[in-house]
Formats: structure tokens, sequence, C-alpha cells
DNA sequence: CTGTTAGCGCCTTCAT
DNA sequence: ATGAAGGCGCTAACAG
């Protein structure tokens, strides 16, 4: 591999100039310039990164930890990190966290000591308190998706997790609903109990008393939703309508449902949670919340790419889902009956 | 952020010292190893990989090009990925190329400049050709994933793709399908003429004449699955039983015979590709082909790390697929008639 | 066991 | 407009 010193020797001047023709830094004779793009061009030259950030301290590029690779959910939102990154110069360079907090922690580290010029992190399992600590331990600056920080309100690019599953949840009662099965997604992070949450509150609103044996805690997986719905089949609970806390769940648990031969949503309706692209394509399609992953994932790279060059930023306001109405949902039992007084 | 000559100073050691015992190298008394320890924590002295890998000459991490994020497929890939460098004791470093075959290139080009010590291209678009340029002007190993590259056929891992089409249409003319209809994935990448080559052949082999108005040429999306089935539908073309060249369009397909009031399997049978995670879940099941995605990358980054190690490789048979029968074929008007005359 | 001395490949004053 | 020299932070002989 050709150096540097290579190319200044075969162009007959010195690295200095070299250096100066290949970053467009003082001036150079265009003579000169010919030379040593042709010796560049000769001895198939390539700069050394390494090398390169090392001197300058800056690697040109931000990183991206997601927690896991799985899922579509990621997939999009890696899409988009890639584009929105190049549209600014910079490279992306992206790690995962294994779906373990240690991980994420260590990923974020990594990417640091690699000299991204930013970071930015979408954890699901890193305490408040654990991201507080790394970002102030690391010299760069670091924006952190999908979490509330609230000392550091400004580096947060989040949405309104409950405040979605609320709308989901109160819309399945206006439409006459007031049994509402509920399969989670793992309740031991903040989206998970945020969904919950939502429903929760949904019902308080409505005055409809909380049933923990409607309530089943799930993963994220597809298989754990059939699994669920069936248990909630088992042990014979009674409901109208199912929120299911994400769409692949969601689609588990149609399965388990179309089994038992209960209909879509003539029998049983069912919400899910992220519209997920075959959402729109199922049959029923599946009504579901929108998350504006794309909008947030371009934000937050926008906030990183002005952070890395020092420029000032401002907090933003916390996104918001949208209702996708499709067919899985139909009117309940409790339509056009507007009294809402508690059943007790 | 403190540096070495900080810690070897604090230590009342020399720089040397503090490498030796980063590393493992040389011999250290305990009591100075401790120091230097004591001197590293006060400090929160972390090494600085760039400069590390500079005078390394290699960066303990192996790269990873993906032609794009979207989808399942690739999720699924880089998280066993991930996993997979990670047992070895290295970093993967990922991006994508933007599903074009110039960022595919600059990609590889990119992770090369990092001083990747081995990189995995997974290439949708590239040609042949240029393949091999780039793997012969850059340094660092490479291996190519679903190509099946003559000059370097160490170096590959990929996938009979022509051959597992050919079974599941094989599959459906056994179950007395002649007139089957085809939508492809994009028809310019080897993946998308392996598959409908697949086809084609299956055919042949049963004296069933080629018809082109059976086949319609997509991308990889749901909604085009669904745009051309309905196309097909429109156009009247007669098929007892649809391939589609992957799970995504089959879901998409499957919306328009829907809504056309075609039942799967009893009125049309359908046929995917991928085994994508919802294929089990659909109503009804998705009859389809596993790919051994996690298999191959997983193989993929072994070969990989050899390589970096300068370890000798063989060269590995391709993958294969399997036929994964759920419900969404049934017997067609030709079953159980076993003359296969040509039928002119 | 530990310190000294050269680099790794590039950038950047400071002279000329 | 160009060259010389020192430094980025770390590793690797080579001496003691």
């Amino acid at each position: 591999m050709a150096t540097m010193l290579d190319v200044s020797l075969r162009a007959g001047v010195s690295k200095a100039t070299v250096s100066r023709v290949l970053n467009g830094t003082g001036q150079v004779k265009e003579s000169t310039r010919k030379q040593v793009y042709k010796a560049m061009e000769e001895l198939g030259y390539r700069p050394n990164f390494l090398a390169r950030s090392l001197a300058n301290r800056t690697s040109n590029s931000i990183g991206l930890v997601v927690s896991t690779f799985d899922g579509f959910y990621f997939g999009r939102l890696l899409q988009q990190a890639s584009r929105q990154t190049e549209t600014h110069g910079k490279q992306l360079i992206v790690t995962d966290g294994h779906d373990t907090p240690e991980r994420e922690e260590q990923a974020v580290q990594m990417l640091a000591d690699r000299q991204c010029d930013a970071i930015v992190l979408y954890t699901r399992f890193m305490s408040e308190k654990a991201i507080m600590k790394l970002i102030n331990s690391i010299d760069m600056p670091v924006v952190v998706i999908n979490r509330d920080l609230s000392q550091a309100r400004d580096r947060c690019v989040f949405f309104e997790q409950q405040d979605a599953a609320f709308q989901a949840v109160e819309y399945l009662i206006s439409q006459g609903h007031r049994d509402i099965a509920c399969i989670t997604v793992p309740i031991h992070t903040p989206t998970g109990k945020a969904r919950l949450q939502g429903y929760r509150s949904a019902l308080e609103k409505h005055g409809i008393a909380w049933d923990p044996d409607k309530v089943k805690y799930g993963d994220s997986g597809m298989t754990r939703g059939y699994e669920l719905c069936l248990q909630l089949l088992e042990e014979k609970a009674t409901f109208s309508a199912l929120f299911a806390c994400n769409d692949d769940m969601a689609l588990g648990a149609s399965k388990a449902l179309h089994q038992a031969g209960l209909r879509i949503p003539q029998d049983i309706s069912l919400f899910g949670f992220d519209d997920a692209p075959s959402a729109k394509w199922l049959e029923p399609g599946l009504s579901t919340v929108y998350l504006p992953i794309d909008n947030m994932i371009t934000t937050a790279i926008d906030q990183a790419i002005k952070l890395a060059n020092d420029l000032p930023i401002e907090t933003l306001p916390p996104f918001t889902g949208k209702l996708v109405l499709r067919e899985s949902v139909t009117t309940g039992p409790f339509y056009q009956n507007s009294s809402s007084a508690s059943s007790s």
C-alpha cells in the first residue's frame, strides 16, 4: 500500500505538498498539483484513514448504536440513518448492543474509542443513570433516541409512547369495547412500561376496572404473541378486543385467534403497534399506530452532526404517534351505549 | 482525554511499561503493574484506538457491507454476524451499499481504509468483474456472500438459488399445477435471474410451455407484489398457482387475490421464498423456501477471520435451500394425472 | 524487568 | 509555492 511518502518521492515534492493537494489546504502551483495527482494515480494511492484521523483528531463519521439488528424496525432506522448521514458527507458506522445494557454501553465506548465525531444511541435497556454517566464520561457528544432524559433533554429524540397507546385503547373503547386484553412488549423496558401505562390510563379514564387476568407480558416476537393469546383463550379470559403492543405479536395472536375459530374483527378486534410494513397487507388489514421513525432518526442524526460541528442545538418536542385505522377493529358490544358508569 | 504518557508519568514509569501492562506483552513486576493500573484508573485512561491500530496495522475488527439495511433478511444477517464476530473477540463494523453498485464498492473501500482485518461483502448489484477488481485492489482479504465467483471460489459463500426455485416450482407441479404464474425479484440481479431460471427449468423439465404472460417482473416489495398480482388478474392470465420470488411479494399478492375473491389455497396456491418470520403466522401459513442465512453468515465470518489470521481456508460447497411446506398450496387441476406428455 | 529510540502515515506550523 | 521538522498516541525492537 503506497504511502504519502511514496507519492511525494514519485512526484518529486515533499510530503507536505502532497498533503496540501490532498486536503486542498494552502496554495499549490497547478503544475505540481497535476504531478501529484498523477503520482497518486499511478501508485493507486489511498490515504490511510487512521493516520489521518489520528492527526486530525476527527474521523468524519458518526456512530450509531442500536439495541439489536433484528426486526424491520431497526432496519428501517438504519436505512434512513445511513442516508441522512451521507447527505452530510459523513460516514455512518453502526454497532448493536446485543439486546443487553452492558453491550449497549460497550458499543458506545467502542465507537468513542474510534473517535466518531458524535454518537447516536438507541437504547432499550440502559438505565437513565447509566446513560447519563456514560455520556458524561466520553468526549464526543451523544444524542439519545427513545428516552426522555430529564438532565439532558436537548440530547433526546423520543416518542410519546404512552400517549399513543392511550389513543389506541381509547379508540377501542370508543368503538364499544370494554373488555380489552393486552399483550405487552418487554415490561422491564421504558417502552414496555409506557405502552402498558397508556392502556391502563385509557381504561381508567373510562371507568373500566383493571383486570390483571387480561394482560399478558410478552417479549417482542410473533411466537410469544401466539402463545400468550392462546393462554388468554385457554384461561377463558373474556375480551372483545385485543391490544397487542407491537405488530409482530399481533400477528402471532391473530393466528391463535384463527385457530380457535375466532374471526377478526367480527369476533375479536385486534390492534397493533408500530405499523410494520406487513400490517397493511394482512387480511384483514391491521389497525395499528404509526411511529415516525424515519423522522426521528433523521432528526437525531441532524442533531448529532450539529453537535459534532459545535453548532448550537435546540431541544426538540417529542414526536407523536398516529393511529392507522384499517380493518381489524369493528364495533364492540357496548357500541352506541354512551353510558360509562362503572360496572362494579 | 488522558494519554499513555500521562499514565506513565503518574505511575512513574515509561510509556513502554504502560504499553506492556496494557497488552500483557513482556514481563512486568507485579508491583509496578499495580501502580500502572492505579494510574490508569485515576486518570480514567482509555487507549486511543486509532493510534493503536496505526501502530499495529490491524484494527481487530472485521467489516461487513450489505446492499441495504432494509428488510428482515439483512437484520437477521447482521444480528448473527455481530454475534459470531464477537465470539472471535473482534468487532464488527457494518455499512450499507444504498442498494447501488457504486455505493457498495465505496462501502468496501471505506472499510478497507479503516484497516479492517477482513471484509465480508454481501452484494446484490456489483458485477462479477467489478468485484474481482475490487478485491484485488485492496490489501485485506474479502469474502463474498451470495455470489459464485469462478476466479475466487474459495472466497465465496453462496446459496443454490436456482435449484431452490426449481424445487419449489417442481413441487407445485407435483401437486398437479401446470398453470403457474411467477412474480420475480429484481431481474437485473443474479438472484433474480437465478430464481426465474429455476422456475423456467422446472416447467421445461415437465414439458410445460413457457408463457411470458404469466411472469411479472417485480422489485422486492409487498406493494409491487400486490400490484403485479392485480395485473395478472386483470389480464386474465390463467393460473392455479403463483410462485412469488420472495415472501414479501407473496404477501402483497395474497392481498390482491383476496380482494378478487380468490381463496388461498382453494382457488389459487401460493408459494413464497425466504421463509420470512411472518410466513409461519400468516393465514394460511405460507409455503416457502428456507434460506440458511444464519449458517451462511456464520460461515462467512469464520472464513473472514481465518483469512485475517493468515490461516488456510478451504472452499465451501454451496448452501442449499429447503422447502417449508405449510398451508398455502393445495392440489391443482392436474393432480394424479401422471401423464406429462407435452401439451402442444 | 524496564527505559530509550524509532517508527506507523499523516498534518501543520514555521521558515525559505 | 514548497520543504523541514515535530507531533498525534501507541507499539516494538534493542539495550541494559
